[in-house]
DNA sequence: TCCTTATGGACATATAATATCCTTAAAGGA
DNA sequence: TCCTTTAAGGATATTATATGTCCATAAGGA
């Protein structure tokens, strides 16, 4: 069981987006060479992220995508479950329904019991993402990462947003 | 991202396991047919709780599985790590290493933030898991499923043990 | 009109999950 | 000793998912 890469390249696009002048777009081309990822294929998530309504997007020179709303709306999970879809990972096949002792007619009032032990723990897991915004991880960024870095990638995006 | 149905069916084989007569084995044919999948693959699965030491094996007439220690002290952790192997669903493959604004020099103190992030939530996750015993399962279970239906299918598995 | 860009579909490839088969060796019973 | 039963593990096949590329289309800006 792994994350698609792609949710990786969606949290980086979603914090350079959010260090955006107001109102400007960063295209995909900028957003792939920034990362070193496949353009196509960012693309992709980046439609993703569209679509889930956490960026807009525009066409044209000087289009590309932006946050569709401040970054302190937009939650980690927001954009794991907008790239991997927001179902459970845990999917429970009703296994309990294959055993021979039991009568067809049985009748199950709840949910099997290690499908919602697991989905529980899912639920642990959703939380954290959701109590973490792309503001916060914004914050954290600028409180390490060195401020030479910061300020280059600022003027480097500046350009081409 | 999704869970291998085998941890699904591993959980289900444990609670089984866990009911069985002290010293006996239930096989892998028995435990396939009383959950309805394929023999072959389950046994890959059995065979994985087998090496991460989980359950004790045995050959011949009468062989197959039993549980390696207490059910309380096996967690779904441990079922779970077992099958899917221990390692993060959260893959960092250091995308900020390719931001060309980077000196090839820069050496990172921490690990990323996104990858921090989002291995705090599986933590939490994984502690959700951890503090699931197939003991407190087969508890559940009991509590849960009709008496007759827990007579019938240990009268089964009696049979086959 | 021309260039740039996102969108979406089609397609190709790689990797992982699911499933089956077969050989080997060990345990138990006849 | 011989035979049956069983787990172990390797080989292989099949299917699904993830990754990656390409192209046609439509829309925005110069």
């Amino acid at each position: 069981m792994q994350l698609k890469n792609q949710v990786e390249w969606a949290l980086h696009c979603c914090s350079i987006l959010a260090g955006l002048p107001d109102g400007r777009y960063l295209d995909t081309k900028s957003l792939a060479q920034l990362h070193g990822v496949p353009k196509e294929y960012l693309s992709k998530a980046l439609q993703a992220l569209a679509k889930a309504g956490l960026v807009l997007s525009t066409l044209g020179p000087s289009g590309g995508y932006r946050l569709a709303r401040a970054a302190s709306g937009i939650t980690f999970w927001d954009v794991v479950s907008a790239i991997e879809g927001p179902g459970p990972a845990f999917v429970c096949t009703e296994i309990r329904r294959n055993n021979p002792c039991r009568p067809k007619s049985t009748c199950d009032a709840k949910a099997c019991i290690v499908a919602r032990v697991m989905w529980e723990a899912e639920d642990a897991w959703r939380e954290k993402l959701r109590g973490m915004t792309i503001a916060k991880l914004v914050d954290q960024v600028v409180e390490e990462v060195p401020a030479d870095l910061m300020e280059a990638t600022a003027v480097w995006v500046g350009e081409r947003s």
